[in-house]
DNA sequence: TCTTGCTTTACGGTTTCCCGTAAGGAATAC
DNA sequence: GTATTCCTTACGGGAAACCGTAAAGCAAGA
């Protein structure tokens, strides 16, 4: 049995479209679509007082930032703030990121119902998800299915990723102190950082600053 | 007079799905699409024997890798191939990159004739991009239109990216002169490549390695 | 108040990096 | 051959980062 009632959340107009265009071809009549999350959360908050809730929401992860300026920034926010409204709302997230450790935390801590990559057969592999969920099973991509690997991982704290953010903009170490006492933040000692990005590469296995900071610019931490 | 002939380059099923309905919004019959730069490369090849050549070439910038071996990897190569082959060829690039240098990149040195930036309206921009276009006009977004402001820019070599490839991988900088000797990569003297480092984070008013990594991180460098 | 245990900071020695200067080497021109 | 020029490398002093250890601060409990 199909879903009845679906949310599109997706700022990019064009991939909107497309997505419309697949639940249109499933024969889904009472589809809605949004460009900023904000929007995505009143539709879903009227649809359920109104008694006639949405059964499936689709969204992207990352929602640009413009003049209108958003109390819900992406679609991590969003799925959390739907799912606290409407517990049992099904969420499929529709992305361009790739990265297993992005997609194990989405399965893991916000229990989304499945994952489809922005690539090239994406509409098909949208359509097969859809049908999937539908039925009440998940729909993962394949790479997903198979056990997590075990990798260096290691939880970057908002202290951690504020030292790295200030070295990442040119900020010299023992600078950073300075900086620390300004906003309150407090191990500011430059032994404290010291230690702490010591811990991180240890953790991590790296050998320099250099190689942190292309680490966190890949996996997006800063 | 609206194009007769365009072709659609895109890698991404559900983006190409939407161009092509877009395309056929403005009444254009003869469209092609494909989700590969070679395929795109042999289509024009072959439409200029038959002596009916593509009027625009819509592409993407960036194409995944996969199983499917490609000999032309991005946009930016397939435009250059493309103008080669039929220098008259209108192009327009309609891709996520935003970055204001890669754009000035491309209206420079390929000639393209249009830019549109896969966000939040794009399919209404697309649609605006090609009706310019097809007035023999050129489209790009406003922030293109004016005078590019001077930034600090600095073309980086490939000896450059090897050097803060390895830095990001955690090599350590007097560690660097013997992976450059084992690759038989020229100046391989320490004090070449702190010269080298130093000049580049000089141009670019960086003050330390942290922030040259994370800006080729931002622009896709390394 | 005085422990106890934990976190933060201070302080050195060592290593690495930074950067200016000078020496070496190769190519070209005279 | 030897100047000239340009590029590369070697060297050395100073700055920054690294890292272990010890001292200081601080909270909770006896």
């Amino acid at each position: 049995m199909m879903f009845e009632r679906v949310l599109i959340a997706e700022d990019q107009e064009s991939t909107s479209i497309s997505v419309r265009k697949t639940i249109g071809d499933l024969n889904i009549v009472n589809s809605d679509y949004v460009f900023y999350c904000d929007d995505a959360f009143a539709r879903i908050q009227k649809a359920l007082k109104i008694n006639q809730p949405f059964d499936l929401l689709i969204t992207d992860l990352s929602f640009e930032e413009d003049h209108n300026i958003q109390k819900i920034i992406d679609g991590v926010a969003l799925i959390k703030a739907a799912k606290d409204e409407q517990p049992g709302l099904k969420v499929l997230v529709f992305s361009a990121e790739g990265k297993s450790a992005v997609i194990d935390a989405l399965i893991k801590d916000l229990g989304i119902d499945g994952y489809v990559r922005k690539a090239r057969h994406d509409a098909k592999e949208l359509r097969s998800a859809l049908e999937a969920i539908a039925q009440g099973k998940k729909y993962f991509p394949a790479q997903m299915k198979m056990p997590v690997k075990e990798r260096n991982t290691y939880d970057f704290t908002s202290y951690d990723t504020t030292i790295i953010a200030l070295l990442a903009a040119g900020i010299k170490q023992k600078e950073i102190p300075g900086y620390l006492q300004n906003q309150d933040i407090k191990p500011s000692g430059l032994s404290s950082i010291e230690k702490r990005l010591n811990l991180i590469r240890d953790v991590l296995g790296f050998s320099n600053n250099e190689q942190l900071i292309a680490y966190c610019k890949d996996f997006k931490i800063i």
